[in-house]
DNA sequence: TTTGACTATGGACACGTGACCAGTATTTTT
DNA sequence: AAAAATACTGGTCACGTGTCCATAGTCAAA
């Protein structure tokens, strides 16, 4: 791989005034910048942005760690960011935890090692790793996190309003005429410090509400998982009259156990989710769902990162997108039964 | 951010002796060792990856550029390629060419400056990129290509076997009697060099079948496109009786054309699919498709890569998995109407 | 005692770059 | 004509690491 000495040589310069050509090329006389730049062509050199990075201390290079590629939120994510970035010369890391926090230290340590500028965290549950990355801070790396808080993280965050998003879909299905309400997801203040699932009995009980005791679980946030609830909740004797899932993964799940049990929607039950998949306007009928701006969130979070980066001592930023909700025929009041 | 001088200082030790403990441990007296080790406890050293590359030689990075990151495909593959590697000490650059080729130029020239020491390739359509990648290639970069093979490539690969599997959909659907069978995708020589098109005409002639000159279309795979093709096929005087789509993306623009249209399926239209998504699963009848052994394909590349590292100068190695046909109800034979 | 092998440690250098200082020839100002 | 400014080019060093060579001390074999 040649280097600016290859291209000082081939040129009849130094290996400086080849380095000018790059970086000042307004300095050189015409002629020789001419030749330099005819050497760069022939050799197709490129510069070595790890000898950059060392020698500068300026590594343009954001680490961007989510929760699970596959699913598609975290997919267009990392699309947005990544395009984001490169706009700016910046090189995108990226890694997926899968929602474990053991993966995800050493993914930062991976990353720390690379010294990277900034990262983009979607943490995964619980705090384990918030000192460490409380030391990636005090050592320069700029922090955005993304669609998930660490408890107590004092960082700059880009975040849908989870709890007004909980409030839009209870709402509306209280409106319909729904009180047995189940959510999908959990929540636990250590292990799973999920807003949306924390602002569930609060609502409800805001509605005059409450939670049934037989439908609260802890439970991963997979599909699987809420395929596996799901067939639990509605083989209970006073099954829930609307599912309200707080991701689409775990709409998913749901809505698979959903027709194994040949419920129909929204006559049998309803159904509500989080994120606007493209499954859930491909089924007939519609999965009813509060969409998240994800290009947005991803745009303000790559110019979020970039601003740390600018200016390292800034104070902490944090943004809050809305939610859309979709109503699409998924939802309706429910069959007034043996009450 | 401690160095490893920083770490010597606190041992009280030479930066060549605290350098010892990490890479020769053996070499230590005990005592020194366990001191050596305590100030990189304290200092949360981690080793500098950039400068560590720069001398040795070695980047331990591996680039990977996929075609759409939003398409469950390509998601699946990144995610079980960064787990591969990362098991091994490597880190993975994951870069989203849209299937444009400029973008990819771009993406490409970022590896380069990264110094990669591996590419795994799943290029856009067309070889605008084939020589930039062959050089980088006799610069030692290692190549893997997946999933697309830029024509005339001489790079070592992991890929679906193409032809076999359109053979098998197309012998499925002339098996249920249909004759009128369109392809949701297309082929051109350099800019769309698909082997999946490609393959469609010879098979229908092996068939004894022709492809009606009305069905054939240049398109861009994305699901848009396929949604408009739809609705110009089914307007056609003899609409297809069965559509092949040759990426779950296309078919799932397919889909939402056929139902707009309110054609049932299998009934009034069969519809075959490669890749096994989500959705196809969930809508009802599910879709029929021929899934690829994404996660099998994503290690064999990994794997292949890593091979291409340690023994650069090893001949081409070429891998083709096959692909399983699920039949799950939208394929049937043909209503035989006014014929 | 001398030689050689071994143990444990330290020093020098290069990877490719960016930042800064130094120099020479030419032109402009006084 | 001398001084100063300008235009252009070159040299030196450091970023943090891996690699190689050197040294001081110990101990066993000849």
């Amino acid at each position: 791989m040649a280097n600016i000495t290859d291209v000082a040589r081939r040129a009849g310069v130094s290996p400086t005034t080849a380095k000018r050509a790059i970086h000042n090329p307004e300095l050189l006389a015409p002629a020789t910048l001419k030749r330099v730049k005819r050497a760069i062509a022939q050799l197709a050199y490129e510069p070595d942005q790890r000898a950059a990075a060392l020698r500068s201390g300026h590594s343009r290079t954001v680490g961007l760690i989510v929760g699970n590629i596959d699913e598609p939120f975290f997919a267009s994510l990392i699309r947005v960011i990544s395009r984001t970035l490169r706009t700016q010369g910046y090189t995108l890391l990226v890694a997926d935890n899968e929602y474990d926090t053991r993966n995800e230290l050493q993914q930062l340590k991976t990353f720390q090692r690379n010294r990277i500028a900034g990262l983009i965290l979607r943490s995964g549950y619980g705090k384990p790793n918030l000192k460490y990355v409380q030391r990636m801070k005090a050592n320069d790396t700029a922090i955005v996190e993304v669609d998930f808080l660490m408890p107590e993280s004092p960082f700059s965050h880009v975040m849908l309003d989870n709890a007004g998003c909980m409030k839009l879909g209870l709402e509306y299905l209280h409106g319909l005429g729904h009180r047995r309400i189940a959510t999908l997801g959990s929540y636990h203040e250590t292990i799973l410090p999920d807003e949306r699932t924390k602002a569930f009995p609060e609502l409800m009980a805001d509605l005059g509400l409450v939670v049934s005791k037989a439908y609260e679980r802890i439970i991963h946030p997979t599909s699987a998982e809420a395929y596996r609830i799901t067939h639990e909740l509605m083989a209970l004797p006073e099954p829930p009259t609307a599912l309200f899932a707080t991701t689409g993964n775990l709409a998913s799940g749901a809505f698979q156990a959903l027709r194994e049990r040949g419920l129909e929607l929204p006559k049998d039950i309803s159904l509500l989710s989080f994120d606007n998949y493209p499954w859930t306007h491909m089924v007939a009928p519609a999965v009813d769902v509060i969409a998240q701006p994800v290009e947005d969130m991803g745009v303000a979070a790559a110019e979020m990162i970039l601003r740390e980066i600018e200016t390292p001592d800034r104070p902490a930023e944090q943004v809050r997108f809305p939610g859309k909700l979709m109503k699409r025929g998924s939802c309706a009041s429910p069959c007034v039964t043996i009450l």
